[in-house]
RNA sequence: GCGGGAGUAGUUCAGCUGGUUAGAACGCUGCCCUGUCACGGCAGAGGCCGCGGGUUCGAAUCCCGUCUCUCGCGCCA
């Protein structure tokens, strides 16, 4: 104690000593993570980021008094023998669990007082203490385990792009609105009073221009901030992506390139060998396809449930409610659900009730057991009508009637919720697919206009004739979406490249050519001066540690998230900025009360 | 902006068909304990029951309002 000299914190690491150290003097550093006194003999489990080493020291000691007296979660460098522990006293869970460190000294390099959030253990905490506290939630096993996971992820991804020959970039952080898309972060000049720059939603105008520029494969591990509202797999504020754009490359191009990327990165990481991963190439499906059998644009291949279409079995049937629907353009789909024909009824009438909540008239059913059809709509089926069904043995069928996009959407919502009750999930598998031929444009329901359904940049398939000739609700695009366990990871297209098809493209969209020049001035000269045909994705990275950490909330896999209100209850973010800074930025705020 | 759930000790939670002194576990303080690893035992301190109002003889509990957290919807080209 009382060393006036310099001395190295550490000879080992808390993971790294083992029965084949015995003897040796060391020195470790590390927090207390628990203290076990016996009166006369101490434990202490020295934790550092690598591991637990457990320390003893006893009674006859001369500095076990001083010891007895230190609190949980102190830094400490311990020096002493690395010693065998006796046959019954050896502990399997742990790395070091055949040795411990005899204590022959110890200095005390930072004490913490009483802990607002228990560190050693593995029970959940509300999310205001746990963010507040993030550095004490980060030092826990889960979330420090998580978060080594997410650099290992992202260097992974880095070392794999490197190799196929992508080039890293930075863009800037400070740029200017863009018209379409989220809500912006903006950030006001002081130069330019009364101007604000915005920060980037992605990088997308910039990896364009990077494409233009001749560098042929750009990637970026790239911050994107967007000023919408979370969602459990949605961080406010900012978010990374895996954003990457190639030069001279069809649809078909990118995704030969982005594949086994992914694959290897889910392969190399996932939590245990028990799981599969999509072999590639991925599944791809039309978007139209996706709503039709999934229900969904980001369908969860996972679940064996499939939707199919009945409106001609319905068609002109006895059972009045969906032939009236039917004759004013509904239609009606069914998910034939195996096993379940010799539920009791409470099954049926529980998913009844669930439809009625969500808002439908309730969930139709046919069962049929022992050869014989059941279920109150059964009786409206003709013999004819209820063979079309092709039901098998202990097969139930639920029906939703309503006009297409609605019934498409509430099949799929009762598709995740039969295939929760009744547990069908395929929970140790990674399924991707990519979604393809997303529609150019859809209609704005509120104003009937015509507008982008996703990146007004995409290449309309067919390219200019297609925009002259075919009616605008038809034109797909080169846009697809790869999709992961229902989670959205990224969206991607094959670009416009052609400033006479942008023209064409934003005006079907009622966008003139002054506005286009307007707003994208940059984009469009660029384009004017020789651009390469050019595409690419951009994977979100938080979500990709998310499913390989296997979380339920995105909040688990940063470091230092914001809460559900865009706040950072640890910095205290966002704050209020005194006046001076404010007027030298020349803005004055509005008191809304 | 809208809907669901939650807010009680430092922490996690119980109590909530109203009833006089609001409990448990972990943590904390003190004492005992030489083989634990979530050590154990005894004792103790610790509460504006989110905040404001109302009903009532009496409110953690019922009602109204409000704030905060969280999940979902809207939003997220």
């Amino acid at each position: 104690m009382g060393q006036k000299i310099m001395y190295n914190y550490r000879s080992h690491l808390c993971s790294s000593l083992s029965i084949k150290n015995l003897g040796a003097k060391v020195t470790l550093s590390g927090w207390a993570d628990t203290i076990r006194d016996h009166g006369n003999l101490l434990f202490i489990d020295l934790r550092d980021n690598y591991g637990i080493t457990q320390c003893v020291i006893d009674g006859t000691h001369s500095l076990f008094e001083e010891i007895s007296k230190l609190s949980n979660e102190s830094v400490l460098t311990i020096i002493g023998e690395v010693v065998k522990r006796s046959e019954e006293t050896i502990n399997k869970n742990l790395q070091t669990g055949e040795i411990e460190i005899q204590i022959e000294d110890y200095k005390i390099l930072s004490k913490s007082e009483i802990l607002p959030l228990p560190v050693n253990s593995d029970i959940e905490y509300g999310e205001e203490i746990r963010l507040k506290y993030r550095f004490l939630d980060l030092r826990r096993n889960k979330l420090h385990k998580n978060i080594i996971l997410r650099s290992k992820i992202i260097s992974d991804i880095r070392k794999k792009m490197i190799d196929r020959n992508f080039v890293e970039f930075q863009t800037p952080i400070l740029t200017s609105s863009s018209p379409e898309g989220a809500r912006d972060y903006l950030v006001p000049s002081r130069i330019h009073q009364g101007k604000f720059y915005a920060l980037p939603q992605a990088p997308q105008q910039f990896k364009q221009l990077l494409m233009i520029a001749g560098f042929d494969k750009y990637f970026q591990i790239a911050p994107c901030f967007r000023d919408e509202d979370s969602r459990a797999d949605r961080s406010p504020g900012e978010f990374y992506q895996l954003d990457f754009e190639m030069s001279f490359v069809t649809q078909e191009d990118v995704f030969d390139a982005i594949e086994p990327v992914l694959f290897e990165i889910f392969n190399e990481n996932k939590k245990n060998n028990e799981i599969k991963v999509s072999r590639y190439p991925f599944k791809r499906i039309p978007y139209k396809e996706s709503m039709e059998v999934y229900g969904s644009d980001k369908p969860d291949l996972r679940n064996p449930l499939i939707i199919d279409d009945y409106t001609k079995v319905f068609k002109g049937s006895n059972f009045k409610i969906f032939s009236d629907q039917i004759e004013k353009g509904s239609v009606v789909k069914g998910i034939i659900v195996k096993n379940t024909g010799d539920q009791p009824r409470s099954f049926y009438d529980k998913l009844n009730n669930w439809a009625r909540e969500e808002g439908a008239a309730g969930l139709g059913y046919i069962s049929f057991i022992k050869n014989s059809f059941k279920g109150p709509i059964a009786k409206n089926l003709n013999k004819d009508q209820l063979l079309l069904l092709k039901l098998e043995e202990n097969d139930s069928i639920f029906f939703t009637c309503d006009k297409l996009k609605e019934a498409q959407l509430f099949s799929g919502k009762v598709r995740e919720k039969i295939c929760n009750d009744l547990n069908l999930l395929n929970k140790n598998s990674f399924e991707f697919c990519w979604i393809v031929d997303f529609p150019m444009y859809e209609i704005d329901e509120k104003t009937n206009k015509i507008q982008f359904s996703h990146n007004p940049f995409s290449m309309p398939q067919g390219e200019m004739e297609a925009l002259e000739k075919k009616d605008p609700l038809d034109i797909k695009a080169y846009q697809y979406d790869i999709v992961c366990n229902g989670i959205e990871l990224s969206s991607g297209a094959i670009r416009n490249h052609k400033p006479e098809i942008m023209y064409k493209a934003f005006e079907i969209a009622g966008y003139s050519k002054e506005d286009l020049e307007e707003k994208f001035s940059g984009m469009l000269n660029a384009l004017k001066f020789g651009a390469p045909p050019h595409g690419g994705s951009a994977p979100g990275i938080d979500r990709i540690v998310m499913l390989l950490a296997d979380e339920p909330n995105i909040r688990e896999v940063i470091a230092f998230p914001m809460n559900q209100q865009a706040m950072d209850l640890m910095m205290d973010a966002p704050a209020t900025i005194n006046k001076e800074r404010l007027e030298e930025l020349g803005i004055k705020l509005i008191d809304k009360n």
